[in-house]
DNA sequence: TTGCAGTCAATATC
DNA sequence: GATATTGACTGCAA
């Protein structure tokens, strides 16, 4: 618990006593590994030990290390540079530089083979994950991302993009050489990077090793070898494979199938993906519209809907939220920039530029939208998707409570207790459920029971007319534009802002949820909005 | 138990 | 062929 409380709360340095130091100290040596058994007496040490291993690490990097030397394997040519105390602070700062440091004009040089990406996580006492270009041994990612100053994430980014579209260089590559991570999840990082300090100390991880590779002026040299390789080996294999005649490709799936005989299992084992189709998104979306947090109730009702399992409803559902959030902190760092305010984030901000994902469906098509700075960023292609998402908008159907009453059930419903939810049949219409809010599990299965529907009707709807429904109607923006910083200008009914409302509504269910949780707590809480 | 972050990997799209 | 999308999964924290 106090573990808990510390890591969510930590006091500042100046307020701490000395006793309360006393942890803080421990886990700073824990992180540069000189704490091993934790027996370590403490006391007294209030000017901060001495951080071998962050200085060990700099000058790898800065030497050019990060990737060793042609032969790979042999961490040994990257031998950490002699260490030389430090003080706490002193090694944080070289630390900042030298990840901050700017990019170096990218030119080639010679080659260093990566090793795996798939490094074995590491046990404790040897730290773990070695940074993938590295050979170098000392310095753990996690040491340093744990040391690292803010990043500027969006920009790293932006600058990775840039070097590899301008050397030609595929995310595939990029990502298995020097994330050690997939070509999904570098596109999906690349297009969406979150703010530093919305990010664990995992997700960290790639924007360091990202920042490290944009610093290694022989970054681009060392992937366009690793091309050649592959490719050499490519074709090699290929060439074998054809004089084999019995080429190594995977045996038509279908014909495998139905061969009783010895079903394989590898393959068999595979579960089919499931794919949604599009009137079954909409439905989900609609529910999610009216409930981001559905109780388990609508869930399975979503599910016998929507014939679905609950899992797929479920992970729809956390996904979507999740991609949802994302989708704003993007548009916080590209409309937040000049307003300071909701921009919160790192220093990325500034680029106003974008390059919004556009993905049009993927979250609600709620991005790039808005109307103000983005007009030209705009991208086509995902209107069609943004524009048949005429649903509700969230905060119509659940909007916060206006005073602190129970409220924001609304964002959840744990209950059921509106519940006619039943008759996987013939459901409510939607407008009923609008109209009511005082039914919300109705609401949200009844949206997805009506995909065709015209959601038009329900967002033009009156929204949950309860008193404050008329006055409420027009503050909905302004209390929006506060809590995210956000022009909601001028046209806030124009239909083009749709998408972006309905995203920032969606948001604010989710905080309303999450304050709900804590108000049961009673515990004092920073909120970040 | 629930929600989330981070990721994989199949599939869709460019 | 490269990139984007997205359902599913894992691990962690509350």
């Amino acid at each position: 618990g106090s573990v808990s409380d510390m890591l969510s709360r930590p006091k500042p340095w100046s307020k701490l006593t000395q006793k309360g130091r006393e942890p803080f100290i421990r886990m700073q040596l824990w992180l540069n590994g000189e704490l091993g058994q934790g027996v370590l007496p403490v006391q007294g040490q209030q000017q901060g030990p001495v951080l071998h291993s962050v200085t060990s690490l700099q000058d790898p990097l800065q030497q050019g290390c990060v990737s060793s030397e042609s032969t790979p394997k042999t961490s040994a040519s990257c031998s950490p540079a002699p260490e030389s105390p430090m003080s706490s602070s002193e090694s944080v700062k070289s630390l900042t530089e030298l990840v901050q440091q700017p990019c170096p004009p990218i030119e080639a040089s010679k080659e260093g083979k990566p090793p795996e990406p798939s490094d074995p996580p590491a046990s404790d006492s040897q730290p773990t994950t070695p940074l993938p270009l590295s050979g170098h041994s000392a310095l753990s990612i996690q040491e340093l991302v744990a040391m690292s100053p803010e990043l500027d994430t969006y920009g790293i980014t932006k600058r990775v993009k840039e070097v590899l579209t301008d050397n030609n260089l595929g995310q595939r590559l990029f990502g298995e050489t020097i994330l050690g991570l997939t070509q999904g999840s570098v596109s999906d990082l690349l297009a969406r990077p979150k703010p530093w300090h919305k990010l664990s100390l995992k997700g960290r991880e790639p924007f360091v090793r990202m920042q490290l590779w944009l610093n290694d002026p022989n970054n681009v040299e060392k992937l366009m070898d690793m091309k050649r390789m592959e490719k050499k080996a490519y074709m090699k294999r290929r060439h074998s494979s054809v004089s084999d005649s019995q080429p190594c490709e995977p045996p038509s799936v279908g014909t495998e199938y139905s061969q009783g005989a010895s079903p394989q299992p590898q393959h068999q084992l595979k579960k089919p993906r499931v794919v949604l189709a599009p009137e079954e998104k909409e439905a989900l979306k609609r529910a999610y519209q009216q409930k981001p947090y559905p109780s388990p109730k609508t869930i399975e009702d979503l599910a016998t809907q929507l014939n679905l399992k609950t899992s797929t409803v479920i992970n729809w559902f956390h996904n979507y939220r999740s991609r949802i959030r994302r989708e704003l902190f993007i548009e916080e760092i590209q409309a937040g920039s000049q307003g300071q305010a909701g921009a919160s984030d790192s220093p990325s901000a500034r680029s106003g530029r974008a390059a919004p994902s556009s993905e049009g469906d993927s979250c609600d098509g709620v991005e790039a939208t808005e109307g103000p700075g983005s007009a030209d960023t705009e991208e086509p292609k995902s209107q069609g998707e943004a524009e048949r998402e005429e649903v509700p908008r969230p905060a119509e159907q659940t909007e916060p409570p206006p005073s602190g009453t129970p409220g924001p059930d609304d964002a959840r419903d744990d209950d059921h207790e509106g519940g006619p939810v039943e008759g996987p049949g013939p459901l409510p219409s939607p407008a009923t459920a609008t109209a009511a809010p005082a039914a919300p599990e109705d609401a949200a299965t009844s949206a997805a029971a009506a995909p065709g529907e015209g959601p038009a009707a329900r967002s033009s709807a009156p929204p949950p007319s309860n008193s404050s429904s008329s006055s409420s109607a027009p503050r909905r923006p302004s209390s929006l534009q506060s809590l995210f910083g956000l022009p909601e200008a001028a046209g806030a009914r124009d239909s083009r802002d749709n998408p972006l409302r309905k995203k920032k509504a969606a948001n604010l269910n989710s905080i309303i949820h999450r304050l709900e949780k804590a108000a049961s707590r009673e515990e004092p809480i920073e909120w970040e909005f």
